[in-house]
DNA sequence: CTGAAAGCGCTTACAG
DNA sequence: CTGAAAGCGCTTACAG
């Protein structure tokens, strides 16, 4: 390993200079700055992270953390930021809770993350009050993607899920369902995580807007994956409940749906239409009408708020929009369970 | 900040068996472990890690490089690793490279990963000639998942998949298929990697075995996604060169085809049959047949290895197993184009 | 614009 | 089993 002395000495200069040089401060003339970066290279030199680290306070690192990196929207996110981040010369440290509450309070209620990490980025993190007690404790910048529950002083990047919510079900409404099942969200979750709850206001206030009384015997809870879009689809069916329609909270949740009808030998959008949230990768490959949000596009933002120097927009909405596949169609025959 | 000198004044000890006490070193007695113990937890103590890092040469940290963390196969290997890496006290770097040559080239030509991880997996990392050298010169341990070409002194972690192409092909081959296409996988590349490789002689020997001869103009090579099996697939119909089935060298080249015969009108199984390789979480969505491979075992698997003290297994095989859905079915009409 | 020196907060021989 | 002291490799005031 060759050290910042070695630089120095073969560059004719202290370690100080070296310093400056190399990371391009100001304060070094162009000749030195020259010498120091000519020696650097010719003996392949690299600052230590953990030298500098210890010595300069940053840690060079930003924590992006998510619930399930598995998830489309995830994923997605993560490798937008990855790229982002890494570009700006940070490190990324990934943490991936998996449901687990362990993980999440020892990395909300420890001060295990202030000392890997120079940032936060939390993605779809929903928040009990304690937590915000120790998200601020944490005393890092911060910043939240697709979170409901926005951490005071944090920029926060999202779409307007109830919009999102509401452009899928006048979709439906306009083509003259009026026997709507949604399926999936836990929006009576004492997390409140918003963007169930605002994607469950969008629905409800389409309804009501079109004229229609909103029937709870509709609506099935459940997490907004696979597993939980067939399950829920799976309670909707036994419920009879009659219904020419699914709007599904997300993509995911309505490629569940999508297994369970299949299994029930029910067609897509002959005997049940189908629309979901994201416009995952796969949905083109099902012909599935959805509502596409940037996910992509949410994580370079937020990396570009969190290093923002100058004062960030806070709350960032991006947009979305229709995206009608063969998923859906006119009800054939309404269904009045 | 609460540091260490903090801890060994309140235990009435020196930092020297704070150091010691907390990292469950022996040569300290209970008693005076319980005391720092102790000390530590009401302090709310935690080692700074840049100071260990620089102090014990040790990062904690270990690199996860993968080729696309929004790929199943990625992402899924890349949550269990992540989990055990953390369980283990590990933080995890994630690298993400896709498809830069230029984030390639710094990764593993540049000393920066030396400095900031004890280890490395390399996910499905095609690598050339002149990668070798750099990575050995790393000096760093390593293992590698899915990568047809594994590092000298590395263990790796993989599936057989010269087998599993052949479980995929005999599958078709049992339904009475004889012009099977076989799309994506670069199998041409100069990388050599394996996968591609391995998976195509699958593909070859299955076909010989059953004594049918193979016919370059069934081939469409193409990158090992949706992109790519949409692409391979429009051109595998423009050849007219008449199949019944395909068989696609992953799940998401298979749902890409899906997306194509779709487009064409063309529908899965009636006129062609699909299979992949995979077991991709939304495979049963779509009823796609494939060949399972354990993707999350692969991580787990890959972080025990890495972090066995003893001579871990060089070469692990896991086994594949073929899923039949309903993607596959006899063929109805042999065109023989 | 540049350098000498202290200091960041740990761990690790070395003694005892 | 425990402690005093050096050292890990940088960065940062402080001087000049």
């Amino acid at each position: 390993m060759t050290r910042i002395d070695d630089v120095a000495r073969a560059a004719g200069v202290s370690t100080a200079t070296v310093s400056r040089a190399l990371r391009g401060l100001p304060m070094v003339s162009e000749s030195t700055r020259r010498r120091v970066l000519d020696a650097a290279t010719r003996l392949g030199y690299s600052a230590s992270p953990s030298a500098s680290r210890l010595a300069g306070g940053r840690t060079g690192g930003v924590a992006v953390v998510v619930p399930r990196i598995t998830r489309w929207f995830f994923s997605t996110v993560v490798e937008a930021a990855e790229e982002s981040l890494h570009e700006a010369g940070y490190d990324v440290l990934l943490f991936n809770l998996g449901g687990s509450e362990q993980a999440r309070l020892k990395l909300l209620h420890t001060g295990a993350l202030r000392q890997r990490a120079d940032a936060v980025m939390l993605i779809s993190m929903p928040l009990l009050a304690e937590d915000f007690a120790a998200v601020s404790q944490l005393e890092l910048p911060g910043v939240t993607v697709s979170s409901g529950t926005p951490v005071p002083g944090w920029p926060s990047i999202r779409i307007d899920d109830v919009g999102a919510a509401r452009k899928a079900m006048d979709h439906l409404i306009g083509l003259g369902h009026t026997r709507i099942a949604r399926i999936c969200g836990e929006s009576s979750d004492e997390l409140a995580f918003t963007t169930h709850v605002d994607r469950r206001r969008g629905y409800l206030e389409a309804l009501t807007r079109a004229g229609i009384t909103p029937d709870p015997a509709l609506e099935v809870e459940g997490s907004l994956d696979l597993a939980g879009g067939a399950a829920a689809t799976e309670q909707l069916l036994a419920r009879d409940a009659g219904f020419t329609a699914i709007f599904a909270t997300c993509d995911e949740a309505a490629m569940g749906a999508l297994t369970t009808l299949r299994r029930h030998g029910l067609r897509v959008p002959e005997d049940v239409s189908l629309v979901g949230i994201d416009d995952h990768d796969l949905a083109p490959a099902i012909g599935l009408t959805t509502v596409a949000q940037p996910a992509a596009e949410q994580g370079r933002r937020a990396v570009q708020t969190l290093l923002a120097p100058a004062a960030p927009q806070r709350d960032v909405l991006l947009p979305t929009h229709l995206t009608v596949r063969e998923s859906t169609a006119a009800p054939a025959r309404t269904l009045d369970g």
